[in-house]
DNA sequence: TGCATTATATTGTCCGACAATAGGACATTA
DNA sequence: TAATGTCCTATTGTCGGACAATATAATGCA
């Protein structure tokens, strides 16, 4: 049987059908955010299909964060950075990447970040600046979790920046400077060193120097690298994982 | 009322805590790429909930690329920056990004990926990087589709980096750059430059050199802009969608 | 041993059912 | 009038069972 004159018909299967059509909806925004999609039942009755393969197909539009569950009603919902970094860090831990692979990428962005919110410098950023320095003050002597405040203030950053594109790649990353972070703020002086390196970033972007506020960044992030190394962990070794993953799985019993 | 006391309490429906326990599993790699899961059936029964319950857990994973279905069994997979990306780009053109906060984001992640993979320089690259800027040129003639060749040369050059973080960051752009170019490969010339560039960048990283593939890839980028704004579009407008998503969407009848 | 044929297991899809409950309409109370 | 309680309905979450289509395994035959 030489020449295949037919192509291999796949009829993918209904479910996904259904979550296509859906997603195309949305996607050409027939739908827009806000707006409820019609009761499992219509859905069912206007494909033509059953209940249960509507359901599939939903399920499937959902992680993704197309649509979205509000007390009774499935509510149209465009992705957002947020959700999808959340898989694309567990992608990432997955796939076992460096720390040195993190750290370079992390490296370019996060300086892009700076300088360009160095240049749009909103002025309600500020603010908000400012209290996560004084809380990162505050929390240097006394127990509050620095690392959760490191990953705020770069995220108000890159926020600010007013970039989206930005804000989507960098969403995989942010999930894993946690555990990175926490094994580098090792040293005892360190936390005394990224409040500085805060404080100038925060001080360059307000006053719109651009140029500035990415040398700090950079600096900053290369103190980030050194941290690591002092504590003594191999750069080119993958990160271990922090299991970032919500766990509500009481087994389910009836 | 001030102080919320009670945080609201959400009991997860099972197919949701099905959906999280197998990837928790996958996370912790209690099972590996490659693995089948059980059943549905098999699975109900240990979860203790039904099939459909499963079904619908399942169908959770599956756009998200933990699973993938292989003729009639489940497999588990890890998820590819690819798939990610297909969603994250569709976000991104929800969101509506301009032009303008794609080539800043492109800007800083592509030279970060010329510059890594002229550090690389495995020697394998070197024969794609040539098979593809000789396909370029040969497509300068006639008919194939140069920004096709344009948008697999980014996409080798990243993969050449050897850093993941870089992949995963950049698969939502990669998408994107597609209608981009479109608009911008109008100027006649603009394919000869594109050549040129492509030519030098491939040099520069087959002889190591970091530095001038960076300072190449830069120019190219800039000149990607520089095609744009010159057929008249405006960066800081959204840029067109371009229907990246599969439709087979024949109205299911039975 | 390799290939064709026949089971068998499993999926995709349907149907019908039912408890739980979100949301609305209305009555009641303070 | 605003908050509280009562009732009703539509819809969801979940279940059980069913069946055709088919991928996979088992079997027999060459």
């Amino acid at each position: 049987m030489a020449d295949p004159v037919f192509q291999r018909l796949d009829r993918p299967p209904a479910y996904r059908i259904v979550s296509n059509a859906v997603q195309q909806a949305i996607v050409r925004r027939e739908i827009l955010p806000g707006d409820t999609l019609p009761t499992e039942g219509a859905m069912a009755t206007q494909f033509g299909v059953n209940r249960s393969t509507v359901r599939e197909g939903i399920r499937n539009l959902e992680q993704a964060g197309f649509v979205e569950r509000q007390g009774k009603k499935l509510v149209v919902t465009h992705p957002s950075p947020g959700a999808l970094g959340d898989q694309a860090s567990a992608a990432l831990t997955l796939q076992e990447v460096t720390f040195l692979e993190l750290w370079q990428t992390t490296m370019e962005l996060e300086t892009l970040a700076a300088e360009l919110a160095a240049e749009k410098a909103a002025p309600e950023l500020a603010e908000r600046l400012r209290e996560n320095i004084q809380a990162t003050a505050a929390a240097l002597g006394g127990g509050d979790d620095i690392i959760a405040l490191d990953v705020e203030f770069h995220a108000l950053v890159a926020e600010a920046a007013g970039n989206r594109a930005l804000l989507m790649a960098r969403a995989p990353l942010a999930q894993l400077f946690y555990p990175a972070f926490q094994a580098s703020m090792f040293p005892v002086q360190a936390g005394r060193r990224l409040l500085d390196a805060h404080t100038f970033i925060a001080d360059a972007i307000i006053a719109a120097d651009a140029g500035a506020a990415r040398q700090w960044m950079a600096k900053h992030i290369v103190d980030f690298r050194r941290g690591y190394e002092i504590a003594g962990l191999d750069v080119n070794a993958p990160l271990q994982s922090a299991g970032r993953v919500e766990s509500q799985l009481e087994t389910p019993s009836r």
